[in-house]
DNA sequence: ACAAATATGCAACAATGTTGCATATTTGTG
DNA sequence: CACAAATATGCAACATTGTTGCATATTTGT
């Protein structure tokens, strides 16, 4: 189990790795994000920070992180956009997801399942395919 | 080719099948639909009719038609909503797309690939899978 | 410890989505 | 065809979400 303070540390490295200086709010956002293990939208900072930071912080920070290719976004059929944490193999110039998320209908909360594959998709001629994203909504183990 | 008559007949009755009142709105409506042969979102019918409905109407009539399986909503990683219509295995009660949905970073396009089948998708254990959404993007076949 | 670079917070705004209610349109019936 | 009931529309007002400019605060490298 890793510390409080070994986990400040990690983040710390990443942020410098990132050419990012480490500041309270960006410590924070990835502090939630690596403790939830799966997909926070905006309005989840708000709750889970008690709303201590401005919300122009949060929307800058994400895309910070966006940009940097320390988080992903994830397709959804709403409104809200969601993220999550990227995995080593993406970098700031090469950013794809080679796995699959899961939307539970249950709990509402969706994760990203590393270990499953996004299979080869035949697209029809004339069609040239950059990235592949694949949803899977159902019920999650937690909530069977 | 079927002329507008025709078009207006075929939406009539497409309202009549769902238990809808046809009106000017969801007429005008659903021949975008038609037309347009790819997925829209909320301020396309803005742009396309010209601001002729009343934006609450055009919330609500989208949503009318969501509920009685007469469109679906297509994944997207913005705050965009997008619709596309129907094929006729959707109904008001069994409600899945069977089919890939391609998105063109040249053009902005969504398109539903029909011929295109959704692979099975092997999930961990645990996990129960009831939808499978398939985005992909890359270069369409225009704008090749 | 300092200056330069960077990040934050505030205010003001823009865009998007929602609700209640009065008015208008559509539908089924005679 | 005319009428009443059911349904849909449009307006106003509001709520939520996202953006921009700029002054202040924090972080970084020296």
């Amino acid at each position: 189990m890793g510390s409080k303070q070994q986990l400040t540390e990690r983040i710390g490295n990443l942020l410098r790795e990132s050419k990012l200086s480490v500041t309270d709010t960006r410590t924070k956002i990835l502090e939630l994000f690596m403790k939830s293990n799966g997909a926070l939208e905006h309005s989840d900072f708000e709750k889970l920070t008690g709303s201590s930071f401005d919300r122009v912080t949060v929307y800058r920070t994400l895309q910070t992180f966006l940009d940097k290719g320390i988080i992903h976004k994830i397709p959804t059929t709403d409104t809200s956009v969601r993220y999550a944490l990227c995995k080593s193999e993406c970098t700031e110039h090469d950013h794809h997801d080679h796995h699959v998320h899961f939307k539970c209908e249950e709990c509402g909360n969706t994760v990203c399942l590393e270990e499953t594959n996004v299979p080869a998709i035949h697209l029809p001629k004339g069609y040239a395919a950059h990235n592949v994203e694949v949803v899977v909504s159902g019920v999650c183990k937690s909530c069977k």
